[in-house]
DNA sequence: GCCGTTTTCGGCCCGACTGTTTTCAGTCG
């Protein structure tokens, strides 16, 4: 699949041209494109190939043609034309922070600079203050912007922010006496990574919170502070933007400063295009504001239905919401079991009981232990005998604790040849059987598919665990047919996992929408080696959330009577 | 480059903050 190629490649193009200072609409539209691809879940070859991609908002002929020129000669001339046009490394400086197109291109054609290390020599020196519009401070700016560059490391996982950010959002209410704060961002919608903290807070007097909030101990510098908002950076390197606004336009202002960005301009063009205008400071009719003060009121005086923030990433869901046909999303509340934990029995941390006590507090109905199989070394893989014995632990387990049902399962491993690490009278035993590849990472697409697809077959299979492998910011996805794999999970009814520990949520929120349109089920689960990581169900969840998943799509939101029906495929 | 029950040409989201300006350009979200 060449979706990632392709996109890229428009991302590239829009990037050349923006710095060689084209027009600003054309630049937008390859970006656009380079999104759309990107955030496709089918293969493009097949929608070029059906025709089916014209029907995209945003993808007109001219991209069609580029998009074949590239599965045709793996190459698009314009963009080796234009990659010829400015310097290889020059592109690059448009992830310096507040270092923008206008001023590279200007530093380019001037100063011929053409890298991050010419960039610094040039700024170093004096001529570049006889620059128009440039001046010490700005100079300054720069080198703090490259610094920043040199030293962050990228997106970082909603796992890993989602607590600090929690914490920040309550300092800041005890320093300011405020109940109104709140996160938005990427962090409202969810998203697996995340770039930055956005925080709303509602108050008539920005002033004393936009003190407080530059004051905060973890703040290590102040980007920004203005009337209304105000950006810092703080200690692990991300940076936060606050934003104060009074309670007339709280809503208005959630949604904007939720995003996404390509949300935001298709709802702008919306209400454009009904006589509107909408911006953070609410819905207007010419000079009268008609909307503001919540979400609910701005987007039903748009004609919307109300679009949960996990849905909004343009991939739908306004023409969805302006029909009424967006999906009802599964909750958390929906969920009444976990199908894959680990014990101490392998690589966990926790007891059996320990599990079965959690799990029931969480108010689930049963949870599964699934540790690795044999093969499985490094993590203390059970053999068959530690497994038999596992099993009558299990159901002392049952006896000792009331109200939940403790599972019996396993993890067990795809090995290098597509066989599986328990026989087959083994694994007819347990409750749930999880498997999945734990390596031969770097096996060829044929042979990596062709494992997880013996596995789907085995009819004693119910779950394919981690389908892609992938590891956030660490691991990229082994090469598998997804497609190839959900249309066989489809048909033997075997669900797919969204692993919902926070460096894989794998499947993603784009391939967990994929799976089910292709109707295959899903289960949510969190992998978790000890109780305290069972909490990432709401990871899962709101990975499933994002992908329009409804309750009647999700393995584990079935009852234990209707889940063990499934699961014994009578 | 994409798009269209007001348009096949002329638009394309909207506003805050900063640094350089003497009214605005650049960057960001």
């Amino acid at each position: 699949m060449k979706n990632q190629e392709i996109a890229d490649i428009f991302g590239r193009l829009a990037d050349i041209l923006e710095i060689r200072g084209e027009e600003f609409f054309r630049v937008n539209t390859y970006r656009k494109v380079a999104r759309i691809i990107e955030d496709l879940s089918a293969d493009v070859a097949d929608l070029v190939e059906s025709g089916e991609i014209l029907d995209i908002r945003g993808i007109g002929k001219g991209t069609v043609a580029g998009i074949e020129e590239y599965l045709e000669t793996g190459g698009m001339r314009r963009y080796e034309e234009a990659r010829k046009s400015i310097p290889k490394g020059l592109a690059e400086l448009l992830s310096v922070p507040g270092l923008g197109p206008k001023t590279i291109g200007l530093l380019w054609r001037e100063f011929d600079v053409k890298s991050i290390k010419s960039l610094k020599r040039t700024l170093r020196g004096k001529k570049i203050l006889e620059l128009p519009g440039m001046g010490p401070k700005k100079v300054e700016n720069i080198e703090a912007g490259i610094r920043v560059y040199e030293s962050r490391s990228g997106r970082l996982t909603l796992g890993t922010v989602l607590p600090a950010a929690l914490a920040t959002v309550a300092e800041l209410r005890v320093a300011t006496g405020i109940d109104e704060i709140e996160v938005a961002g990427s962090i409202r919608r969810w998203r697996e990574t995340i770039g930055d903290i956005d925080i709303l807070a509602l108050s008539s007097k920005p002033a004393p919170v936009i003190k407080a909030f530059t004051e905060l101990p973890r703040v290590v510098e102040v980007l920004a502070a203005g009337t209304t908002k105000a950006s810092v950076r703080v200690s692990d390197g991300l940076q936060m933007d606050l934003r104060v606004v009074p309670p007339s336009v709280y809503g208005a202002a959630l949604m904007y400063f939720t995003g996404s960005q390509a949300h935001n301009v298709r709802l702008r063009g919306l209400a454009q295009s009904k006589g509107l205008k909408l911006s953070e400071y609410g819905l207007f009719k010419g000079e009268r504001r008609i909307a503001g003060r919540t979400e609910e009121g701005v987007q039903k005086k748009l004609g919307l239905e109300f679009i949960a923030p996990e849905l909004r990433e343009d991939r739908g869901e306004v023409e969805a919401a302006l029909t009424g046909e967006l999906p009802g999303l599964v909750e958390l509340g929906d969920i009444r079991g976990d199908l894959h934990v680990h014990s101490n029995y392998s690589d966990g941390h926790s007891t059996i009981e320990e599990v079965a006590r959690a799990a029931k507090a969480r108010g689930y109905m049963y949870v599964s232990i699934n540790d690795h199989s044999r093969s499985l070394g490094v993590a203390h893989g059970l053999t068959i005998e530690r497994l038999l014995e596992q099993e009558e632990e299990i159901a002392r387990v049952n006896q000792r604790v009331k109200g939940i049902t403790v599972l019996s399962g396993t993890e067990v491993d795809i090995l290098s040849d597509g066989s599986l690490d328990f026989p087959d009278d083994c694994l007819e035993r347990l409750d749930v059987v999880v498997a999945s590849i734990h390596s031969g990472f770097q096996q060829s697409e044929d042979k990596i598919t062709g494992r997880i697809l013996s596995a789907i077959r085995n009819p004693h299979v119910d779950i394919i665990g981690h389908p892609t492998g992938r590891l956030l910011g660490t691991r990229p996805a082994y090469d598998v047919d997804l497609e190839v794999v959900m249309a066989a999970a489809a048909d033997t009814g075997t669900a797919l996992e969204i692993n919902a520990y926070h460096e894989r949520l794998d499947l993603n929120d784009i391939n967990a929408r994929r799976a089910v349109e292709m109707g295959v089920r899903v289960a949510i689960s969190t992998d978790s080696h000890h109780v305290d990581q069972m909490w990432a169900m709401e990871l899962g969840v709101r990975t499933a959330r994002r992908g329009w998943l409804t309750s009647a799509n999700i393995l584990n939101a079935l009852t234990t009577k209707a889940l063990l029906k499934v699961l014994s495929r009578t």
